[in-house]
This record gives structure tokens, C-alpha cells and sequence, in this order.
RNA sequence: GCCGCGUUCGUCUAGGGGUCCAGGACACCGCCCUCUCACGGCGGCAACACGGGUUCGAAUCCCGUACGCGGUACCA
């Protein structure tokens, strides 16, 4: 298939209202603009819908900055960095919008209405199907129904009023949505939507229109829950006299229990639903990315392994998919893992870094590194360094329960000694020798090396499961390995 | 209720009239490798929502039903 022929240059934008902090399904709208973006040479633009000045959350605009920046996915234009088509807050535009729906006012697009909130409210009392618009507005209070000295009356008292936007009911609206197609909505389904609130601020709709336009968006990739509002957008344009941008909404994120993927269902079930929770417990902005990017899309062969150039460079808005998806955890931590094995081990000892610091775990960068190297084909996070794999940097705590029960018998305790006196000396003090060591010494005693291998391993480590024993020997160094067993040797009772 | 969108293994998906008694990945289960655990390799389990059409032939096209999801605010 080939890609659809797509305009240049490219201007995309990411949404979002400071309302909270950024979702992962936030993330993922972010992402398919970005790599839809790149892929074609355009820009990629942060726009801040804060018009709902109830709902305003002081630090969610750094957080959102925060985790974009943490993913990779850095706006060319925005709010922190400016651009071309400064401000970048609605907020900020507010006199542009007033003046638009003016405009549209006078051309006969829209018209004031003074019903408040809670009169339509009363009006629709049990009957939650009864709407603003051209059935119901000829009865209620606005610059359409009464008599112009009346409304404007109105208007110069004092009394709230906002704009509405006029829709006819006999128009069909259809616009061609690149994910789903032709998508049809008949106008007698659509309401009067409010464009400016009673407050003077617009609504998501006129600001979102408005500024799309102004900013010369050529593509809004959004979320299936605009695909509703979408046919008011369209009127918008047209009351405009504006070419609408291309139009795909993506498939929700939806939660393995149902339901978009909300905040409560999210918890319940052990997903973050806040970028920076993913980051908090451990994973990869690489990984998240490469996770999420495959959330809804597929490059159409079998590679799975992306970093985000990748990505970028097999991306289309073809191959997205139209049905919602349920977050999978166990993927996530599938990938995770994934680009931590595919890390240089210098990368892995960097990405471990701030874990160690934070569980006071001292080392030089170089035996972090050589302890990545080692450790990286089975690590799930890069914290687990500091966890469960701790041993490497502090003598362990304890012992496993259960390595005791099986691994440790009647001789260990003699066995493990006299392996410490045989790699007290030993030199060359690599994996090669450690290993002739103990099969010597097995031999000389007439027992397996596993006998050996296994309270060895659980002596020097607290643990029965890692790395082959030998190189986790050689790295742990002399001191350390003797000093271990020998403590072992002495602190492990004997089974019986 | 009304409007819209969707529906292929448990999950993410490939597939867009014959090459599909449906392919890959995650998860799960077995076997192999092996000092353990991983990694890796091999194998297994497991899906075209249902009903009607159209057609020589349908997972693929059309209609309907069911189900899911979204929307239905002076929230975005």
C-alpha cells in the first residue's frame, strides 16, 4: 500500500490542557504527531488548552514539558521555547478568540444566548435528550428568538450571555477521517455549541479551530473522543471560510478490565496512568515509546524493535488501526527489557546509576559497568541492579531461604571453606581459573561440582539464581569471594 | 435514549475476494541448552462476534443483529 499523499510541509500539534498530569494515552498522541512530523519534515508544535480556568492545575504544564522531554519527543515550537506563531497558551490568545466568534456573530454563524446553565438545566429536567439547538432555540432566550432591541437590551444590562454557534439542521456534515474513512454526522444531531463562555473565555471548540488555522496545522491526530466534536469543527471552518486540516482520530487506550484507560481502573490494576509514574517505577522512555508506538500501529512486517529515529522513518497514519486497544504490562516490560539487552553495557551502567544512589550503593563507574555487562540479559529494569541484584555491591543481608533448604548440606560449610583457601591464591583471579579451582577441588574431595557450585554461588551471592558463577566470581574480585564464604561458612547451619 | 466509531488467538496485531483448515509478537505450557535463573533454540495451546446476502469462491464486499467503546457540558 502506498502511503497517502501527504502535503508539505507537515504542521502537527500536541493539545494539551494543564489540567493534570500527562497521560500515557497523552504520551501516545504526542508520539504519532511527532513521528508523523518527522517522518515527513515538518513540525511538530505544543499547544496549551488551559481555557478552563476551573480546572486549571498549576505544575501540569511543567510536567507535561517534563515527560516529553524525558520521552524524547521535544516540540519545535511551544509555550517554553516560542515560535513562530507565539503565544502558545490559549490562554494568552484570548482577544483573537472573542473577536473570531464576533465575526461569526455578523456573518450570521452565531448568535448570543443568555440562558444560563442552570435554566437549560431545569429544562431538561428528566429528559436528558432535550438539546440547544434549532428545534429548542426558538423558545429560549437568545439573539436569534427575541427581538433585537430586546436582546440588545440584554446584552448592554449586564446579564451573562455567550455565543452559540448556528447550526443548520439541514445540513449533513462529512469529512474524510485518514483512519476511519468517510465519517457522516446529519446536522439535526448536532447542537448550538457554545463557542465563548459566559466568562468571556472560548470553548475547546472555537480555540481549537482558531488556532489550528492560525498556526497553519495541516493534520490534527487526536483521540477517538473528538471524533463526536469533529463535524462542529468542520461547520467552524466553513463559517470561516477556512480549509480544514486533515483529520485522524486515534484508537483509545482502553483498560485490560474495559473502558477508556482511566486513572481509578488503572490503579486498580497495578498501570500507571501518569508518564512520570512510568519513569518513577523504572522503565525506559525508549522502551515506553517503542511500547506505545505499537499501541494502535504496526509497521506491517515482523520487527518490533524500534528506537524512535526507526520509527520515525516507518511510520504512515495508514497502518493505524481503528479498534480500541487494552494496555498490556506485561509487552511493556517485554520491551523494557528488550532495549536494556540491546544498550551498550556503559548505557545500562548509566541507567542504573541514580537507582544505586538512591539505595546508597557506592561503586566505581567502571565495575558498574562491567556488573551491567554481565547482568543485562536478565534484568527487567534497570533497578533491579540495585534490588534484587544488590549482592554485587554489598555483601548480602541474608541468605535465601530456600537455597538453604536445597543447595546447602552437611559439608558445605567445609566445602565452601576450603574453596576460599584454594582461590585465596589463585592467579590469574578470572572465571578460567576459578572454575579449574573448584572442579579440582571437587574431584580431590570425590563430589560433584555441583556440591560445590551451588553453596558457592549461594554463599557469595544470598542467592541460587544469576549469572554463571565463575564470571560473577571474577568480577565480585578476591577479597570479596573469600571473604564471603568464609562468612557463610561460618554464619549457615548445617541442615538437620 | 440519541449520535458516532469499532469487532481476527487471553492481549497487541498481519491479512483487504482464491496463495489462510489464518501468519508474527507478548503471556502461558512442554522440550533442548545448562552449575542455577535468565537468554537463545524447537514445539504446543489458542482467533476471523452472529445471521443474511453478493460471488464459482468471503476473515476479506454489502445489509442487519449483538456486543464493546466514545460522545451527548458555558470540560478538554
Amino acid at each position: 500500500m502506498t502511503p497517502a499523499p501527504v502535503e508539505t510541509p507537515v504542521r502537527v500539534r500536541f493539545a494539551p490542557s494543564p489540567t493534570g498530569y500527562l497521560h500515557v494515552g497523552g504520551l501516545r498522541t504526542a508520539l504519532y504527531n511527532y513521528l508523523f512530523a518527522r517522518r515527513y519534515g515538518g513540525r511538530f508544535v505544543l499547544r496549551i488548552e488551559d481555557t478552563d480556568r476551573t480546572r486549571f492545575v498549576e505544575d501540569a504544564e511543567a510536567d507535561i514539558l517534563e515527560c516529553l522531554s524525558w520521552a524524547g519527543l521535544l516540540p519545535d515550537e511551544g509555550p517554553d521555547r516560542g515560535g513562530p506563531c507565539s503565544p502558545y497558551r490559549q490562554s494568552e490568545r484570548q482577544a483573537m478568540y472573542l473577536d473570531r466568534a464576533l465575526a461569526l456573530v455578523a456573518s450570521g454563524h452565531a448568535y448570543y444566548a443568555f440562558d444560563t446553565p442552570e435554566a437549560l438545566e431545569a429544562l431538561r429536567g428528566d429528559d436528558a435528550a432535550t438539546r440547544y439547538d434549532a428545534s429548542t432555540r426558538g423558545g429560549l432566550r437568545n439573539s436569534l428568538a427575541l427581538p433585537e432591541t430586546e436582546w440588545k437590551a440584554l446584552l448592554h444590562s449586564g446579564e451573562p450571555w455567550v455565543i452559540r454557534l448556528r447550526v443548520d439542521p439541514s445540513k449533513t456534515v462529512t469529512f474524510e477521517d485518514l483512519i476511519r474513512g468517510t465519517v457522516t454526522f446529519s446536522g439535526d444531531t448536532i447542537d448550538d455549541q457554545v463557542l465563548v463562555k459566559s466568562d468571556g473565555m472560548p470553548t475547546y471548540h472555537l480555540a481549537n479551530v482558531v488556532d489550528d488555522h492560525e498556526m497553519g496545522i495541516t493534520h490534527v491526530i487526536r483521540g477517538e473522543e473528538w471524533l463526536p466534536s469533529t463535524p462542529k469543527h468542520m461547520l467552524l471552518y466553513d463559517a470561516f471560510g477556512w480549509r480544514p486540516p486533515r483529520m485522524a482520530h486515534l484508537p483509545l487506550i482502553m483498560s485490560p478490565s474495559g473502558g477508556k484507560l482511566s486513572k481509578r481502573s488503572a490503579d486498580r490494576l497495578g498501570i500507571p496512568v501518569m508518564v512520570k509514574d512510568y519513569r518513577k517505577v523504572g522503565y525506559e522512555p525508549e522502551a515506553l515509546v517503542n511500547y506505545l508506538a505499537f499501541l494502535g500501529w504496526n509497521p506491517g512486517d515482523d520487527r518490533e524493535l524500534f528506537d524512535t529515529d526507526s520509527l520515525v522513518q516507518a511510520f504512515s497514519l495508514d497502518r493505524v488501526g481503528s479498534s480500541g486497544v487494552q494496555f498490556d504490562m506485561d509487552k511493556l516490560a517485554w520491551f523494557n527489557q528488550q532495549h536494556l539487552k540491546a544498550m551498550p553495557a556503559s548505557e545500562l551502567g548509566r541507567r542504573a546509576r541514580p537507582w544505586l544512589d538512591a539505595s546508597g550503593l557506592e561503586s566505581e563507574p567502571s565495575y558498574v559497568v562491567a556488573v551491567a555487562d554481565l547482568m543485562r540479559e536478565r534484568l527487567l529494569h534497570a533497578k533491579d541492579l540495585a534490588g534484587e541484584w544488590r549482592f554485587f555491591f554489598e555483601d548480602p543481608a541474608e541468605y535465601e531461604r530456600e537455597g538453604i533448604e536445597k543447595r546447602w548440606k552437611e559439608d558445605s560449610a567445609e566445602l565452601v571453606s576450603a574453596y576460599a583457601d584454594a582461590i585465596e591464591a589463585c592467579d590469574p583471579f578470572d572465571a578460567e581459573s576459578l572454575e579449574a579451582r573448584l572442579r579440582e577441588l571437587a574431584e580431590s574431595r570425590g563430589v560433584g561440582a555441583g556440591r560445590l557450585i551451588h553453596p558457592v554461588r549461594l554463599a557469595v551471592s544470598g542467592r541460587i539464581v544469576g549469572p554463571g558463577l565463575f564470571e560473577m566470581l571474577a568480577l565480585l574480585g578476591r577479597q570479596r569471594c573469600v571473604a564471603r564464604l568464609r562468612t557463610a561458612a561460618r554464619s549457615i547451619p548445617a541442615p538437620g
